[in-house]
DNA sequence: CTCTGTGCAAATAATTTGCAAGTGT
DNA sequence: ACACTTGCAAATTATTTGCACAGAG
């Protein structure tokens, strides 16, 4: 049970995901595929990010129009600035915020224009 | 022109929003409405909603389920701490994250147990 | 009276699913 | 062989839009 298999759908949406640093939306994966001459469903890729993402090797984000995309994130805990331009991923930990816009500066050369966070627990009536 | 109407619909959303501290769908709102004999259209509610939002009144999120969820959210920057059990939404300002898990059992009563953050800006190559 | 807001129903667009056929081991 | 995957097309679901009518100022 469960076995594990390895297709040329699943190699090619993991050798593109491999190959960018940026989220990509399942649209965005197909037509990839499509210009790689790989006729690939896109009901397959939705099922291959599922299946990626339950793996833990990607994680998804939903973009600012409302679709979801996703980008290659293996290893420990982090964060990511995503560059306003290029779209392009950097890999954060986890310091305190007031380094965060110099750590980030030094460390990446990312300038920091916005950030969004959310925090999730129980609250004192629920604890 | 841009004149402001101040209308039944528009006084029931902005009221249950004022009268709720958790993030709803538009859907819930809408159900909200229904239980309060207030005959409005769903998609009177998603246009008052967008309504709300250009005024600065309530920001939106998407949750897990990938469904659109608004609060109201007005004044200076926060970020928001979110019971995972009843929904409740604490404000929580802007300090170094090694104090946050501290200051939010400390002001809040609320027990942090994960969080998510992203940061926007321009990368070494664009910036 | 005029311009904005609303309701309704139809149109979109992303994502999911059923099922028959294909493929890895 | 057998279980897992895929492709295709149809179904689902949240959200948006066109248009005629109602309501606010």
């Amino acid at each position: 049970m469960a076995t594990e298999y390895v297709t040329r759908p699943r190699e090619q949406i993991a050798g593109i995901m491999r190959a960018e640093k940026r989220y990509l939306s399942a649209a965005e994966i197909h037509e990839r595929l499509g210009r790689a001459q790989a006729k690939v469903a896109l009901s397959t890729v939705y099922r291959t990010l599922e299946h990626l993402q339950s793996k833990g090797e990607i994680v998804a984000r939903v973009d600012e129009a409302g679709e979801s995309t996703y980008v290659l994130c293996p290893g420990a805990h982090h964060h990511h600035a995503i560059c306003k331009v290029c779209g392009r991923v950097e890999d954060v930990n986890c310091d305190a915020i007031d380094e965060l816009a110099g750590a980030l500066r030094a460390h990446h050369g990312f300038t920091l224009e916005g950030h969004a966070m959310e925090f999730f627990g129980r609250c004192a009536a629920c604890a």
